[in-house]
DNA sequence: TAAATATTCGAACGAACGTTCGAACGATTT
DNA sequence: AAATCGTTCGAACGTTCGTTCGAATATTTA
């Protein structure tokens, strides 16, 4: 009745039921610290640039040892973009079931996104800026799924704040600037010298939400670059 | 006294003085055309995933004749870089030259660099996502002290703003989210189904404009996450 | 026209790449 | 004890990488 993963690449051991959390395979576990020693190298030195004997040096296996946990180097990358997109979704997912207003919504994916960022900013970076390194038409298949059901939810978040608040404006420019604006902290963000995510989500949450909650007392708009 | 460049590996030729735009030498027309082919490589391919064979197949030049032009791979994606964030800030000083506003110079700024990314793609695309792909310390040097400038300007733009305005926010996180927005539009603008940078520049300036003018009636901010 | 200089390229270099193979090892099962 | 199975690895495969070299060809200078 144990349900071993089978060898050879699978991803992490696909517990169908979320019943328990630890128990997993041997062959699991090492799994795990493979990914989490190659979120290192890749955040390090790119896709392209880390070469498999980097990764194997890295994880303190031969070579020739990497192959029993995942058929190739792109495998890898696209099992560490899933695993790593699902939680973000999961908790995100997790954390709006208790939440009702619209703008605690919104606050509440800013957050989640910043929180999980800055906690897992190796992981995070190599998710956002490998976006373009995978070749195999089921692995882009599969991230670009899950991308969209991110970019979904946001969308569905601000359309509900903004019937809420009877506003106008882009939705899709709406989401992509706010997808801009917490994607872009990977290129800048300073843990010694930067706010924590805490602080950060409310400077941007603050700043996005005036953003979309429009004009103040007269609408802007009229002033416009001369040429 | 004509200043022919030295060949080798040279930018293009540094006319000191901005009098004349196309008498370059030949040399200097030809590194151009193979710039712009490596942009497209580059952008297609990433820096490291592109092959000087890429590149020498990409200009219809031989792969040894590349190395007359530039002295490396590396070097070829440092004058990329270099020639499009100098072309950038040219144009924003020349555009904010004649424009007082601090409203309408914030404008300009966004307006600039969307303009700009638009309608040159590409090689936008290779400077902010190949960012950290140069190693020699030089060019990284270098290409640090463009964005390091280029963040001065906007951040002088904003305090400009601020203080005539009388606002409070946090400049610096106000700067990077902004640099978020407008960056972030090369993982998703379609030039199809988006809008252009006349109007793009206009919805994320009001909603720029908006974040940071702060709060409109009452106060935000009392709303917070439980937990 | 001859000499000098700038440009081009075929061929090859050593190094590094991702991946494979078969043998060995360890633990568990018969 | 023998057999099975999951795990590990040294060695090597063929390919591709960035770069170099020397000779050939244009182009400019004298």
């Amino acid at each position: 009745m144990a349900t071993y993963s089978i060898p050879s690449g699978d991803s992490i051991s696909q517990h169908h039921d979320a019943e328990i959390a630890p128990p997993e395979t041997r062959f699991d576990r090492r799994l795990a610290q493979i990914l989490k020693h190659a979120t290192e190298v890749f955040y390090q030195k790119g896709y392209d640039g880390a070469s498999m004997r980097d990764l194997s040096r890295a994880s303190g296996i031969s070579l020739a040892g990497m192959y029993h946990y995942f058929h190739s180097k792109e495998r890898l990358l696209y099992l560490l973009q899933k695993d790593t997109f699902t939680t973000v979704i999961e908790r995100l997912q997790r954390r709006l079931k208790t939440i009702k207003d619209p703008e605690l919504r919104i606050r509440a994916f800013i957050f989640n996104h910043l929180g999980y960022f800055l906690a897992n900013r190796k992981a995070m970076t190599v998710l956002s800026h490998e976006d373009e390194a995978l070749n195999d038409d089921e692995f882009v298949a599969e991230i670009a799924a899950l991308k969209r059901e991110y970019y979904k939810i946001c969308l569905a978040l601000l359309d509900d704040y903004k019937r809420a608040k009877r506003l106008q404006f882009n939705s899709r420019t709406a989401v992509l600037s706010l997808f801009g604006m917490v994607n872009w902290v990977y290129t800048w963000h300073s843990t010694r010298h930067d706010p924590g995510a805490v602080r950060l989500s409310r400077e941007m949450g603050d700043m996005f939400l005036n953003g979309i909650s429009g004009q103040c007392r007269q609408p802007r708009r009229q002033k416009s670059i001369s040429n």
